[in-house]
RNA sequence: GGCCCCAUCGUCUAGUGGCCUAGGACACCACCCUCUCAAGGUGGCGGCACGGGUUCGAAUCCCGUUGGGGCUGCCA
């Protein structure tokens, strides 16, 4: 039999999951189970300390399982430091590598220094002969001509004038590897047939390929899928788009049809129809037929996906899908705070459905009394936005929204009884209910900074009825 | 700045030199169905970025321009 083929997906902890990973691990999935005996590995890219929690490599396998993709070996990638430092050593030993004393504002005053204004090191140590040390990085010894040869199944063949690859670093100073050392060694040891990734990475394949060689190590397959992009056709990113994998579970997208929707993004089934099953997926997949332009992510398609799989749902299984999703995502967070304040149970699943609409009914009389009758709601709604939008995710808990509300109450000399009032309608539309900071919680810092933006505009169209000035003909 | 990648309706795509008067999907519009709203059906709007080649023939091949994007870190 003819050597399997064995991919793998390196998705790095960040405490979310980005749809672009998804469709990547979506591609890379459907490679392996398309080919007989293919292997499917999931290698936790942890090489970054700061990446380094338990949490966050829990939630990358909670999203592959939710998407409905599963592996066949997982392990991460910290696993192998010994090794990946001893292939580090290996070409030192061999001439390939060498050890190097500069800091990062040393080369930018040397290449300052000669008015270039292009970053990159300037090769310093390189002929120096330095031994390893405190303080000393591995740097590989780049050729300085040549050509190597990039080939990539989407991307065609490129000639890469090595003199324009710096010589760049493998072993940090405190002697733990890098990325495109950690990532080159673990392939090479995973014998990985086919290296598919975001085309984001396009750039290490010449370091890759260089460290491959210096090792005798031949190459594997490349592909570089296409980025997903923005409607302004930029990367997608944390900070500005809705990237999250765990964003749009929350929002009632459907595995399926998030899966099924991602397979469109640079590839199409054949046909006329978009929607097909997974079984389908797999085998009229061609890693070949992949589009190379980057694909932007159309959120209203993905949910016309999703009503489609929602409506073909045996009843039975609409019914219970529903429920899981409301006891998961409102009902188990809130249960504590919500089920001592009813009587019955219509009574506090009441008290929850504010979660439900993304814009909420608004209850006149409560807005009216907090917010268009509070000469202080518009100023205080402001702080609010801005007060919240300034708390990182993983800071977004009940305690320091609670802290934060009662600071910003203090500014308008208001108890936080009163200054949580105006921010309670915005954001649920009602003047009593839940507490407050849970409820934000459960609503997630997006939801809750779009309602108060809301709550802010309509405050603003009413209390300005005229904007035509006096001497209107 | 340097290196690299990309370019078909608004968006995702089909298209690999003649089958293209460029097909489908989402969105949008209209009509039909209908107690509402959806769903569904029918129809419509809408695109090969531009300029040069090559060829009997170019969305498809080549060159250039323009426009986007990625990388450029002792992040991954």
């Amino acid at each position: 039999m003819a050597d399997a083929l064995r991919v793998r997906f390196s998705p790095s902890p960040t405490g979310y999951f980005h749809v672009g990973s998804a469709r990547t691990a979506l591609f890379n999935w459907l490679l392996a189970r398309q080919h007989e005996g293919g292997r499917f590995l999931l290698r936790i890219e942890d090489t970054d300390e700061a990446r380094n929690r338990p949490e966050w490599t829990e939630m990358i396998y909670s999203s592959m399982t939710w998407l409905g993709l599963d592996w066949d070996e997982t392990y991460p990638q910290s696993r192998n430091v010994a090794r990946q430092v001893e292939v580090a050593e290996q070409l030192f030993v061999a001439g390939h590598a060498y050890y190097c004393a500069c800091t990062a504002e040393e080369v930018q005053a040397r290449n300052a220094a000669r008015g270039i204004k292009t970053p990159g090191y300037d090769g310093h140590c390189r002929d120096l002969g330095l031994d390893p040390g405190p303080g000393r990085a591995l740097r590989f010894r780049t050729p300085d001509d040549g050509k190597l040869t990039r080939v990539d199944v989407i991307r065609g063949t490129t000639d890469i004038d090595l003199s324009t690859v710096d010589d760049f670093v493998l072993l940090r100073a405190n002697g733990s590897p890098l990325f495109v050392l950690a990532n080159a060694v673990d392939d090479i040891d995973d014998a990985i047939t086919h290296v598919v990734r975001g085309e984001d990475h396009l750039s290490n394949v010449e370091k890759q390929i260089l460290i491959r060689r210096a090792l005798g190590v031949g190459e594997p397959v490349w592909a570089h899928l296409p980025m997903i992009v923005n409607d302004k056709r930029q990367k997608l990113s944390k900070r500005r788009d809705k990237v999250a994998l765990e964003m749009y579970r929350d929002d009632g997208i459907l595995p399926e049809a998030l899966r099924n929707y991602l397979g469109t993004l640079g590839w199409a089934p054949p046909g006329d129809e978009e929607i097909v099953p997974l079984p389908t997926m797999v085998s009229a997949f061609r890693l070949e037929d992949v589009n190379s332009a980057s694909a932007a992510f159309d959120v209203k398609k993905l949910l016309a996906f999703n009503g489609h799989y929602l409506r073909a749902l045996p009843r039975e299984e609409f019914v219970s899908r529903s429920l899981d999703w409301y006891r998961t995502t409102v009902l188990e967070p809130m249960a504590d705070v919500v089920q001592e304040r009813g009587a019955t149970i219509p009574e506090t699943l009441s008290m929850t459905d504010f979660f439900l609409h993304d814009a909420p009914p608004i209850d006149m009389a409560s807005w009216d009394k907090a917010v268009a009758r509070n000469p202080q709601a518009g100023a205080l709604l402001g702080a609010a936005v801005e007060g919240y939008s300034a708390v990182a995710g993983e800071d977004w808990t009940a305690e320091k929204l609670h802290d934060l509300t009662e600071e910003i109450g203090s500014r308008f000399d208001l108890s936080l009884g009163k200054a949580q009032a105006p921010i309670r309608v915005a954001v649920t539309g009602r003047s009593v209910g839940p507490p407050l900071f849970e409820s934000l919680v459960v609503l997630g810092r997006d939801r809750t900074l779009a309602r108060l933006q809301r709550a802010l505009t309509r405050l603003g169209s009413a209390s300005a009825p005229s904007r035509s000035g006096p001497s209107q003909t």
